[in-house]
DNA sequence: TAATGCAATTTGTGATCACATTTTTCCCCT
DNA sequence: AGGGGAAAAATGTGATCACAAATTGCATTA
């Protein structure tokens, strides 16, 4: 049965459109490293899985190529997008210079229930790295970011973070498992403590680090020879 | 006749999809300042205007929404995406950020005949500039940053440059109006030199002072008060 | 004259059909 | 057994239809 992974997603609460519930919900599998890039998927096999006509997942997928997570082959194949070194630089560079200034922009709509949730994650975060779990490694670093992010009244900012995590998520995904979840100075607990005191400036610092240091030994690992 | 602006657009070479066609087309209105930000579209008003049915346009002005040049409105009517002070700030910060590394990354690829073409337009753009004409001015101008950046083998920093000038393009060909074609520091010299002689740094402090200091006179003409 | 209410129209969304092109399958030949 | 090739299935694209919701137009009323 193909796209299994697509049974796993919750069902159309009906709150919204279809075509932004199938946009989630590939989303997810995509954040989730449920999609390797390269493989390929087609509309009426989504279509089928959620339980949904073509026609929302056209728009879905769609729209997921136009933010770089999807890609047309020549001969109009969809399939998950893959990194090269280049590619990698350009997601370095974008991220560092647009994700501190997001982080601090969220900053003021952080109140201290949000800040105790934050905190809740980067425990779960830091058992993930004792137990050597990779999959829950991933999901609660995109989650500690995400939930400071998710704060900002940002539209401009948060959409194309948004779409440089959907870009590469599928590889870092694959990458970690190689990396392990090896000691890194990930300066949560600064980005906690900038949190704490309302300090915008450490808080972007916190950030810059954070993403300077870990997509530093992604690249070292990956793309050493 | 609604979307007159739309039957100036070129014929379909039939090269490529209609739906690519289309988004083209609106892209090209979007940049050259056809449409007024807060100003409403339609599909099938689109779709008849370019003699296609609207499931083109659907895909097209999908994309664009996802892209922030065009918005859904809460009663999902389609609209060319507005600009407030906070919107502009966070243009300003991602184009100051991602465009002169952008910039960059064109230069290996820019011979002596490609140099020409832009020494071309910045001929015309001087020349806007004289006669006070307030949409080439805008045309040239775009067509100087394109001109290099086009260049490029970037397959993520240039989406993301596009989309931000298909958000704010609209914008500016209403405030330039406002601000006039007055006299500003542009240091296209200084591009079109660090580009004889192959200077990436000369040329991306070149392109982070150009965007600077327009996006600051913008910022002070339309948001003083 | 300006506000109100109701009907007619228009709109975006989703489903289905048609079609050219590509991919896969499977049988035949060497 | 192992290629090669034709037939069959599958795929993305575009067009058309159906429908609920929103907008518009217009007559009626105070």
């Amino acid at each position: 049965m193909p796209y299994e992974q697509l049974f796993k997603v919750a069902k159309n609460k009906g709150d919204s459109s279809i075509k932004d519930w199938v946009y989630l919900s590939i989303c997810e599998l995509l954040l989730e490293g449920e999609f390797i890039p390269g493989m390929s998927v087609t509309l009426r096999g989504i279509a089928d899985a959620l339980g949904v006509s073509p026609m929302p997942v056209r728009e879905a997928v769609q729209r997921l190529v136009s933010e770089g997570a999807l890609e047309l082959t020549e001969t109009r194949r969809i399939s998950i997008a893959e990194i090269d070194e280049e590619k990698f630089d350009e997601i370095f560079h974008a991220r560092i210079s647009l994700e501190p200034k997001l982080a601090s922009t969220s900053l003021k709509a952080i109140n201290e229930k949000e800040l105790q949730q934050i905190i809740k994650i980067e425990d779960r975060l830091i058992k993930s790295i004792k137990e050597g779990d990779v999959k829950e490694y991933v999901r609660s670093n995109r989650q500690f970011h995400f939930a400071i992010y998710r704060h900002s009244p940002s539209v401009v900012l948060l959409p194309i973070v948004n779409s440089l995590w959907l870009q590469f998520s599928p590889f870092m995904r694959v990458v970690v498992g190689r990396v392990g979840t090896q000691v890194m100075r990930d300066h949560h607990e600064l980005v906690i403590e900038s949190i704490a005191e309302n300090n915008a400036k450490g808080l972007q610092e916190a950030f810059y680090n954070n993403i300077f240091n870990r997509m530093s030994i992604v690249k070292d690992v990956i793309f050493s020879n």
